[in-house]
DNA sequence: TGCACACCCTGAAGCTACTATAGAGTCAAG
DNA sequence: CTTGACTCTATAGTAGCTTCAGGGTGTGCA
């Protein structure tokens, strides 16, 4: 199959099918005589895997270790259990960060209820007067 | 006060500083005959806001909107109350989208508790069986 | 046959908010 | 007078794509 049909069957575009081969996360394929690249059962599933792990937001390294544990020597899973494991934990972090950022946001908005001139406007008052802490390097990938 | 200076008491780096600079959110400061950024009370008040904004996940547009209405003409603030009121509302869809994805991750986690062959761990079945939905346009700026 | 139009190709640049690096100048202390 | 901490500019890198420019290919219709 072409890549459009691909992209039509994972739910993705083709400029994210052609940027994953780039990236090694997919195979190159064979090329048809005018240089299209012709797909088969084994990206169609492959394709579907990696769409899926983004789908949970893994990043790309974390794909490319499933995919190579999936072609290793290895005997045993464990390592996934572990990799999803700490996915897992990123998630729960940046859960938990944006849920203390929610209740700052709706603290600050309530600063501010009515049409008042700007000077007078709590949230503006409210975004001079908070106390930042230094943000610390994010233990998680996730935005 | 040097850049140096002015890092220390606003908590983020000397580079983040220049890019603010670079980007038009912190105006240009004078120059010493080094060349030396000079700055004064007013950028120390400007990067404070800057910062805090960031530190509620507030995008450089989003911090430009506000320093502009803040210079801006503007009688009343009711813009600012509805910039913040969306930006709660991409804290809020981001932070339910990160919910699902936790209990999809969970689920996924439990069908793999032992230490199987690679062949029969449930995590990669499931991986490759989920049916992804297409990822619509994210309507939030938070990864 | 000619042509329009949808599809495919490559390579490079753009996006966000920084961070890091290279290579050079400045300043104060010892 | 040298050492070390600071400053400067300009450039490239990060993640995961998206967009664009400038072409080639293939099919249906007049």
């Amino acid at each position: 199959m072409k890549i459009g049909e691909l992209a039509q069957v994972a739910q993705c575009t083709v400029e994210t099918i052609r940027y994953y081969e780039k990236e090694g996360l997919l195979p190159m394929p064979d090329r048809t005589v005018a240089n299209y690249r012709n797909y088969g059962q084994s990206h169609v599933e492959r394709l579907h895997f990696i769409r899926n792990c983004r789908a949970l937001d893994m990043t790309h390294a974390e794909i490319r270790s499933l995919l190579g544990m999936m072609e290793g020597p290895a005997r045993d899973c464990r390592a996934i259990n572990q990799l999803l494991d700490e996915h897992i934990k990123h998630v729960d972090v940046r859960i938990s960060e944006l849920l203390q950022l929610q209740s700052q946001l709706v603290m600050l908005r309530e600063l501010c209820q009515s049409e008042r001139s700007i000077d007078a406007c709590g949230i503006l008052h409210g975004l001079a007067a908070m106390e930042t802490a230094a943000k610390p390097p994010r233990p998680t990938h996730l935005g």
